[in-house]
DNA sequence: TATTGTTATACTCTATAACTATA
DNA sequence: TATAGTTATAGAGTATAACAATA
């Protein structure tokens, strides 16, 4: 059953561990979990349904109204009834909020290039453009 | 402050996401967390101290006394008095766990494989190396 | 009846602080 | 005194099930 890129799969998993370990730190920094990161981020340039939100993030509805709680206790989201559909709910980032998410992104940026920097300019460029062939489409933010 | 590498950490950054997110799903088809994967990976080929292994997963005692006593409470992982040192505790896997980390592996390989699939061979092989340079030394398994 | 969202409940993961036993 | 590990406690993230309000 093992094929010839199992190395290749497995230094794509380790590769990614590394990073989220930045990543997670660089939220934690922050006083962010990786999952209201990535609310943070989404919410940068839209609002959204709270349904609509929680699909994009795979979530339960229920496991987002705790996390869009805590985020709105703490004053990074806010809430408000959506125009046209009484039940909905629409969520968007404040001003606070999105400060927030540019320093995080800023450190992350700042943490991950140590990593990036081991390669040679050219084979970033290589390395870039060959993730890219990858990446699946919707990915945001 | 925005250099020219930043398309790159973006990517990297996109395609952790991505990984990880196979990663979590294949664990948890198998009633895994993403942390209990990690650990049966690293028990997978060595027997380790406590304060050891939760140095290793960069987690306090504590933590790891809970996730090991749940593993343990599944028949996944074993403690045994660490010879030598009458305070310390060894943690190794069991032939349950083992088999368990083995299904996992497999089917993160097998969902993982679409994704590097999109290159051909000698982009494979490619990217795998630079991927390999910038990777952290001791990221086991 | 079906959908949107919240609440109640329960479990895992995580940390900090206090504790026991050994070194 | 210092180190190894556990326990107690607390908070965040997650899901399932039950519910209210609206469609």
């Amino acid at each position: 059953m093992a094929t010839e890129n199992d190395d290749l799969v497995d230094a794509l998993a380790q590769i990614s561990f590394a990073t989220m370990a930045v990543l997670s730190k660089a939220a934690a920094d922050n006083d962010l979990s990786l999952t209201q990161l990535r609310v943070l981020g989404i919410l940068r340039d839209r609002r959204m349904r709270m349904a609509a939100l929680a699909g994009f993030l795979g979530l339960e509805k229920s496991t987002l109204s705790g996390l869009v709680d805590r985020a709105e206790r703490r004053g990074l989201l806010e809430r408000a009834p959506s125009a046209g559909d009484g039940r909905a709910v629409d969520v968007f980032i404040t001003p606070v909020g999105a400060a927030h998410a540019a320093r995080v992104h800023a450190s992350i940026r700042q943490a991950l290039s140590p990593l990036t920097n081991e390669l040679a300019p050219a084979e970033q460029r290589r390395l870039q453009s060959l993730l890219e062939k990858i990446l699946p489409p919707n990915v945001p933010s």
